[in-house]
RNA sequence: CGGGGUGUGGCUCAGCUUGGCUAGAGCGCCUGGUUUGGGACCAGGAGGCCGCAGGUUCGAAUCCUGUCACCCCGACCA
């Protein structure tokens, strides 16, 4: 009878239907709801609480840069948009138009930012006269819409939040450091904050920002074998200043433009999280992003001494974790479920027995491991088994990345990992993109990077053209 | 934008083929009681113009037309 129940609100698993995991994950751990608008969703608390944390340590990072936060308007106007060639012609296709303000049509059209190098340009434009005005380092945190035509939470919404970054520097090299820099601070809060494992590259031509000289990715790998861009970072070189006319005099006193950089993360970053941790129980959350990191759940609540043990330990352990007790009638079975669905990294179960013993159990969310702990070492207990959950996340992560790291000499090979394996695919490129638009056609592969830090030359011709292959580049299908 | 699917209490759905009285179930919710070491149980209760608009009919959740919305899979994107 209670088995019933418990189908009901158990989660789709994932070798069944990762799809439909991922949703029930999102719904059932609380971090969602659908909104009226289609593609859109009501960030509830339990989600929107990792945004805040990826927000504080993110913005605490930058600061740490010299980046500096302001906020500009959400509203383009057509012209602006239009200015710059390539990056119009990307973007248009899925901007949403304002065309009338009250009763009255306007007199020109504006659309909701889908990004906002062009306003960026514009108010630069005003601000950078001399060297001595160089360099802005300047970051907005907002939402930004792109009318998809596909949607799902988190990973493509039309409305989502991020933070983006725009720097004007003087010389072409300050900019390539700035945008290589932030890349760098990217990957490193991934691996350590978020414990996701990523591979650092340069995108292709054919795969890179509208606009940009060269983009940079950290591409990560979810448990379904796709990878998603996690953060990408570009120098624009002087292309945006040239269109804009964004010019400052230098200490020749001659009038050189700017070179730029723009970098973005965004509430895509929880879906990261979700589909890299997450297991057939639900969520499993790094604890250093962990809203709540402690779940205390009492048994036998109904005596007083297991209630007031529980209030003890909770102001106990508020000063050394973020920590919550589950205090509703429910059953402590019940509350063990739910605390697992929504991620919560460590539970610790308290009732009369332990009481009595002078300890507790304590659940890890990550691996299942059970351990009693007395209740006077739960202080040096806690903050090391969090430490350790966050390291093994981080290690199996990476450990299933690598086994899924495969090379591919021919394009025969090539399209049987394709279609039998999943995960990134080595293969030697010849920097046609002719290459690339073959592969996709016949596989929905794309070239996710050229990888900073392997550089090995496992060919010496194109996996896919067989003409002589310039740069290694991971393949892989992605989100 | 192409292909597929679905709209019936908060959720998941049954009913629709072969129209017929006050539209059902499970879960959830509320109240009271008993419970509590892996998704508790009993009793009572609240909650629905069957997505919307037309049409056919004595009569429509059910048939017809239109429309809207959402979900899934592709192409495009963070």
């Amino acid at each position: 009878m209670s088995k019933d129940k418990k189908q009901v609100e158990s989660i789709t698993s994932m070798d069944e239907d990762f799809a439909q995991w991922y949703t029930d994950v999102c719904i059932k751990a609380d971090l969602i709801s659908y909104a009226s608008v289609k593609g859109c969703m009501v960030i509830k608390p339990a989600g929107y609480a990792i945004w805040e944390n990826i927000q504080h340590e993110l913005d605490r990072r930058f600061k740490e840069t010299g980046v500096e936060n302001v906020y500009l308007p959400m509203f383009i106007p057509e012209s602006l948009l239009q200015v710059e060639k390539d990056h119009v012609e990307g973007f248009a296709p899925e901007v949403a138009w304002v065309t009338a303000g009250g009763l009255n049509p306007l007199q020109e059209r504006m659309c909701v930012r889908p990004t906002s190098e062009t306003l960026f340009c514009d108010f630069y434009k005003g601000e950078i006269h001399s060297h001595r005005d160089l360099p802005k380092v300047y970051n907005q945190w907002c939402s930004v819409v792109r009318w998809e035509k596909e949607t799902r939470p988190f990973l493509r919404s039309r409305e989502f939040l991020w933070q983006e970054g725009h720097t004007a520097h003087a010389t072409a090299e300050e900019a390539e450091a700035r945008t290589i820099q932030m890349l760098n601070l990217y990957a490193d809060f991934c691996e350590d904050f978020l414990a996701i494992p990523v591979v650092r590259g340069q995108k292709t031509d054919k795969e890179k920002f509208a606009g940009a000289e060269s983009t940079y990715t950290i591409e990560a790998l979810m448990h379904d074998g796709k990878a998603l861009q996690s953060g990408t970072s570009h120098n624009f070189g002087d292309g945006f200043a040239r269109a804009f006319g964004i010019q400052y005099t230098n200490k020749e006193n001659k009038l050189e433009y700017v070179h730029q950089t723009s970098w973005g993360m965004t509430t895509r970053l929880i879906g990261a999280i979700i589909m890299v941790h997450g297991d057939d129980s639900g969520l499993v959350l790094p604890p250093k992003v962990a809203p709540v990191q402690v779940c205390i759940v009492p048994v036998r609540m109904q005596e007083e001494a297991v209630r007031e043990k529980t209030e003890e330990l909770l102001g106990r352990l508020k000063k050394i974790c973020r920590v919550k007790a589950d205090m509703t009638e429910k059953s402590p079975g019940f509350k063990f479920a739910e605390a697992e669905m929504r991620g919560i990294p460590l539970r610790i179960e308290i009732g009369p027995k332990d009481i009595e013993a002078g300890r507790c159990i304590l659940v890890r969310r990550d691996n299942g491991e059970k351990t009693e702990v007395l209740l006077d070492e739960l202080e040096t207990v806690i903050p090391t088994t969090l430490d350790a959950i966050q390291k093994d996340m981080f290690e199996r992560a990476k450990q299933r990345r690598d086994t899924n790291i495969h090379d591919a000499h021919d394009y025969e090979e090539f399209k049987k990992i394709a279609n039998e394996k999943t995960g990134f695919i080595r293969g030697m490129w010849c920097g046609e993109e002719a290459c690339e638009v073959k592969i996709k056609e016949d596989l929905s592969v794309t070239s996710r990077c050229m990888p900073f830090h392997d550089k090995e030359r496992i060919a010496e011709t194109c996996v896919c053209c067989g003409k002589p292959a310039k740069e290694l580049v991971y393949w892989g299908r992605a989100y």
